[in-house]
DNA sequence: CAATTTTGTTAGATAGATCTAACAATGTAG
DNA sequence: CTACATTGTTAGATCTATCTAACAAAATTG
């Protein structure tokens, strides 16, 4: 069984390796806050449990088997964090902290009755995808506000970050998933978006804040 | 700030001076399922942290701030077991080992949130008292029901014990706390006593459960 | 009270997770 | 292509939590 170090590890990898699925070691090293020769000695503990594979001198890759280990203490944060907000009154901003310890919680039923409490939910409270039981998780294509174009209608529906101070900026706007927004305008100089939504009239974003906004577009 | 081991040492060492105060390196030994060396290594380190008092050879003493230390865990993982009972439906015998877990966790607002959405209780689900937020444990004198005569009316209010093992013992007789017992008769010869109650006209309960059942007597 | 048992301590080892210092391989930019 | 920067590895140390073996103190018992 993996240890929560090991744990932690593995879920910095995964999530590294989204698209090139090939992780540097001084990459993960920033990412966990340790030292490279710390990541060097870790990833050979990971090899021997066959959770990835390593070369000297060549970039990790996670095996399917830890890809799937990894998946499932995604699948525990997330679902903890969707329990927090939904059944336990959190704010959106509040839950990953605590989620980061709940996930590595060992009791299966724990997990499960949280599941059926949602009514099995397949996104966490920042739009981001719970995998399955088995591992599986479900790639969703949003779009970048950052992509959009002036004139089109789009519904925020996920996040590219969920740092708290992120989340409380998006709550001093009033902004949630699913708020439906009309991009008013868009600045050529430094790609800042004008948007109108509730009874926000015109709230203008900057590209930091658009590029972290995953959208659908309506119109 | 208490590591997870500590934690455990802790709780353990607060369970075992119920009473006595002093506890043997030998019983914390037992208790902990670690050899003796390893207990007095640890309790060396508790000691440096001033959580308890230790002098060569002589049992171990919890320092006030050590008491309340070792308050605080239980009560996580008592209103953890509120929660997990009352809240996501669990029975009262499989959110111990769940419970182990949660209780390490460092968040204040998950418990106040638990604490709150309970209505602030003052039982666990095996009827122990849950430690205030000051680490205040309110101690209730129950009498045990080995220690109750014939003809005596007497309700189940708290266990001395909450193994899986006997929880399922009094689940399969359909005892859970508050029910209302008439004890029939008392046997001399090996202390068991046959009891009514609910749609049980006559059960008879071992001496060894009957000490492990707690109850408030009516009349 | 002396012998034996139980309880507790010390020493030394191991495994996990981390660090720094030194060095080696790889990558990049002139 | 060489020099410099970046990235990665090794060696060796530390800290925590644990163990066994050996020994010492305290308690029990005949
Ligand atoms: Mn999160
Ligand atoms: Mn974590
Ligand atoms: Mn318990
Ligand atoms: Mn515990």
């Amino acid at each position: 069984m993996a240890s929560q170090t090991e744990e932690n590890y593995l879920k910095s990898l995964f999530n590294l390796a989204n698209e090139k699925s090939e992780v540097n070691i001084s990459e993960l090293a920033t990412q966990m806050q340790v030292s490279m020769p710390t990541v060097n000695s870790m990833v050979k503990t990971l090899q021997k449990n066959e959770w990835l594979i390593y070369e000297k001198y060549k970039p990790v890759t996670l095996t399917p088997k830890g890809k799937k280990e990894a998946a499932l203490i995604i699948r525990k944060h997330r679902l903890t964090e969707m329990f927090l907000v939904n059944k336990m009154g959190f704010g959106w901003e509040e839950v990953h902290e605590i989620a980061e310890q709940v996930e590595h919680i060992h009791a299966p039923k724990f997990f499960e009755r949280m599941d059926e409490m949602l009514g099995y939910p397949t996104i966490d409270p920042h739009g981001s995808p719970i995998p399955d039981k088995q591992g599986r998780i479900q790639e969703i294509n949003y779009l970048s506000l950052s992509d959009c174009k002036a004139g089109q209608t789009v519904i925020l529906a996920a996040l590219t970050n969920s740092s708290t101070e992120f989340l409380e900026f998006l709550n001093g706007r009033n902004l949630s998933l699913g708020t439906e927004l009309k991009i008013t305008s868009k600045e050529g100089y430094d790609q800042s978006i004008v948007v109108s939504y509730l009874d926000h009239s015109s709230e203008t974003l900057s590209e930091k804040v658009c590029e972290k906004l995953l959208v659908k577009v309506l119109e």
